[in-house]
DNA sequence: CATACGTGGGA
DNA sequence: TTCCCAAGTAT
């Protein structure tokens, strides 16, 4: 039963996991850290490049930490979300000072960095330190929710049936395994709109199969708003600030959103998030690139 | 618990 | 073209 999942779902692993950089051999656990960062809602195939770039820029959390808070938002590029670069630029500092330098090993001192949530400390306690955790994120929910729940996509929001499940069905051997087998097995095969279903290895025992794969019949999970709203133009703010070096007059940033009043109180909101720094009386910059 | 928060690729 | 959604976190 669920022996044989864990089981079948490992040999799938070894046989067909993608040759993502950070699973190379010697990876440090800076590099687990900010790969897990970096994939925070952003598929990996996006992440790899600029994963490079950041591992040879700053190849510990003393040289990110040692960096202007901004350099990390530039250097960002269009990964999205560039509050990860800043939390990222503060866990490095955090690291320096109170973890002499280092990733710390538990989830519980993880969970205590900033833009480190359940999912983040649990996959770099994992995956960087073989702790033994379940990790949850939206592959393996939706995994189990099909194979073992019976049902095709898990609710909005994590359940504590779903921790409980997924503590159950973590093994005590090959449980780091376990966690990469079925969190890649959900972004491969057991995705979201289109699962391989002819080709799942543990197609006989889906509950979801066995029950005739009904549709989903939970609440409905809400769209992401984007044409003309803040986060749009925020971006387009940042996205002028990251090309350009030094401060910019805030006439040029005018010319990207003609609602005045949408185009103020975004910028307003990203010096408010600490993403933009006011120079001088009327320019803007990264932070500490005035 | 619901909502805000970027970006781009695939169907 | 429009819609979906991708290794989530903070509030």
């Amino acid at each position: 039963m669920s022996t044989d999942l864990v089981v079948r779902l490992n040999d799938w692993f070894l046989a067909h996991s993608r040759p993502l950089p950070w699973r190379e051999p010697g990876t440090t656990p800076w590099g687990i850290f900010l790969s897990e960062v970096m994939s925070q809602q952003t598929p990996v195939a996006r992440v790899a490049p600029l994963w490079q770039e950041w591992m040879d820029r700053w190849p510990t959390p003393a040289d990110l930490a040692a960096a202007p808070a901004g350099d990390a938002v530039r250097h960002w590029g269009r990964l999205g979300y560039p509050r990860r670069a800043l939390r990222l630029h503060a866990a490095a500092v955090a690291m320096v000072e109170r973890h002499d330098g280092d990733v710390p090993s538990t989830s519980d001192e993880l969970l205590a960095l900033p833009g480190v949530g359940e999912y983040t400390a649990a996959a770099v306690a994992a995956f960087a330190f073989g702790e033994r955790i379940p990790v949850i994120d939206t592959n393996i929910r939706r995994v189990e929710a099909r194979a073992v729940t019976g049902v095709q996509f898990p609710r909005p929001s994590l359940s504590a049936a779903e921790r409980a499940l997924a503590a159950q069905l973590l093994p005590h051997e090959d449980h780091v395994l376990w966690n990469a087998s079925s969190m890649e097995f959900g972004a491969v095969v057991c995705t979201a709109k289109a699962p391989a279903c002819g080709e799942c290895p543990v197609l006989d025992l889906c509950a979801w199969q066995q029950a005739g794969a009904p549709a989903y019949d939970g609440p409905a999970r809400r769209g992401q708003a984007w044409a003309g709203t803040d986060r749009m133009v925020r971006g387009k703010l940042l996205a002028v600030l990251r090309e350009r070096d030094g401060a910019v007059p805030h006439d040029d940033l005018r010319q990207v959103w003609d609602d005045e009043v949408q185009r103020e109180r975004c910028l307003d909101s990203l010096v408010a998030d600490g993403l933009v720094d006011l120079v001088g009386d009327d320019s803007f910059a990264l932070p500490g690139h005035a």
